[in-house]
DNA sequence: TAATAAAGTTAGGTTAGTCTAAAATAATAA
DNA sequence: TTATTATTTTAGACTAACCTAACTTTATTA
């Protein structure tokens, strides 16, 4: 089945908005357009033409749901995102937060040779440039069980395993205070009042936001 | 300027449509058309919008030309399928019949960085799989005077530097009668009633139609 | 439980890019 | 020079993907 870049994003989006950290989670109209970036009303188009095509099932008024074969696709989407940031960042010199926004327009390049070449090119790489699982040929994922940093308990230490991957702005951020994949981190108090965490990053100890810690993963 | 796939591949018609091995060429709405598989209708539409972003020039019932900023373009595009196709070949193991096609999806791929760093990751090759020459940065063509076998005198030796790129089937033909890049070729004696050659590669004498010799191209 | 708010849907409209069918102009041949 | 053919343009229509505004259904709260 040929689909267009526009029908490909949609699925990617239910697929991420769907699988929240491993949980399963509930999709609806609202949520999906606003992860878009657009309106609801059109997302409602969208999703009849989806369903047609047997990609996604939602009841009037229900959650939107990938069909097995949505989901197929989607994963897909996700691997070719994933290979093409692994091949900015380890061939072409990309920092960590320029790759994601050019593996935006590579995940919709339609060439299945061309992905077994790329995987096979970067050695089979496990992990992109964030962190994030690389789906095999057959859509097969690692699943990480991976918490944020927010949730982790006071006077614990954790790795830095995976970061969210789509804010260049942030993940410069995540480098200039000293960290990186495999950090170790040491949760040394939280403000009550806003979430925020001191944390200790060899031996400096800092304060980063709720809203920081919320994207950061770690094990 | 950002532009959608369709005005780019619009662009880059012309350019080759206009610039045809070094002569200038004029071009019109039937031509265009059939070269981009649409109707001569679509083409006037489409026209209308390039000609208000002043990336084409065409009267009433005239010829279509490029202006300097839509030739500026087009150049860029066939450098970014260039290159492609010479990182297909060079590193992913396509073979040359394979490329062009790919070739056409990623040359829409649009970021500076990442052509910048692929020219630099292949070495800045001169030349793509085809032989035809990789416009720089600042959209400067080395222009090879290029004749095709056909036109090439009898009796003559000739080399061979470059060949029509758009067709899988030609491109596997080619190789299968031992030519490649560089090869000798002889013209031994021409058919006057349908074109067709005679030709010496490597001692061995074949036989080969007009529509190849058109295709194929040597100094 | 009734009122309000939130979420989801429908109707009608826009733009890009395509098409067919018909009309206008230019080029060629009788 | 007129008739025929080829080329180009126009008018009107379609689909994908989006929108706004209004409406309906479901969820929440008083
Ligand atoms: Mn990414
Ligand atoms: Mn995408
Ligand atoms: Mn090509
Ligand atoms: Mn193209």
């Amino acid at each position: 089945m040929i689909l267009s870049q526009t029908e490909e994003n949609y699925l990617k989006a239910l697929f991420h908005l769907t699988n929240r950290n491993g949980e399963q989670a509930e999709v609806g109209t609202n949520e999906l357009a606003s992860f878009l970036n657009v309106k609801p009303a059109s997302v409602n188009d969208m999703l009849k033409r989806l369903r047609e095509k047997e990609l996604v099932e939602n009841e009037r008024y229900g959650k939107i749901f990938l069909t097995n074969s949505g989901q197929k696709i989607a994963v897909q989407i996700v691997r070719k995102h994933r290979l093409w940031e692994t091949f900015l960042y380890k061939k072409l010199s990309f920092s960590w937060d320029e790759v994601h926004e050019v593996a935006e327009q590579l995940e919709h390049i339609n060439s299945p040779k061309l992905i077994e070449q790329l995987e096979k090119f970067l050695d089979y790489p496990e992990f992109d440039p964030h962190g994030d699982a690389i789906p095999n040929a057959k859509g097969e994922i690692k699943l990480q069980k991976r918490t944020t940093l927010s949730e982790v308990e006071l006077g614990k230490s954790c790795k830095l395993i995976a970061v969210k991957d789509s804010n260049a702005d942030f993940l410069q951020y995540v480098l200039k205070v000293g960290l990186e994949l495999g950090s170790k981190i040491k949760v040394l108090n939280r403000q009550e009042f806003d979430g925020s965490l001191e944390i200790e990053i060899k031996k400096n100890v800092l304060s980063v936001s709720q809203k920081f810690a919320d994207n950061v993963f770690v094990e």
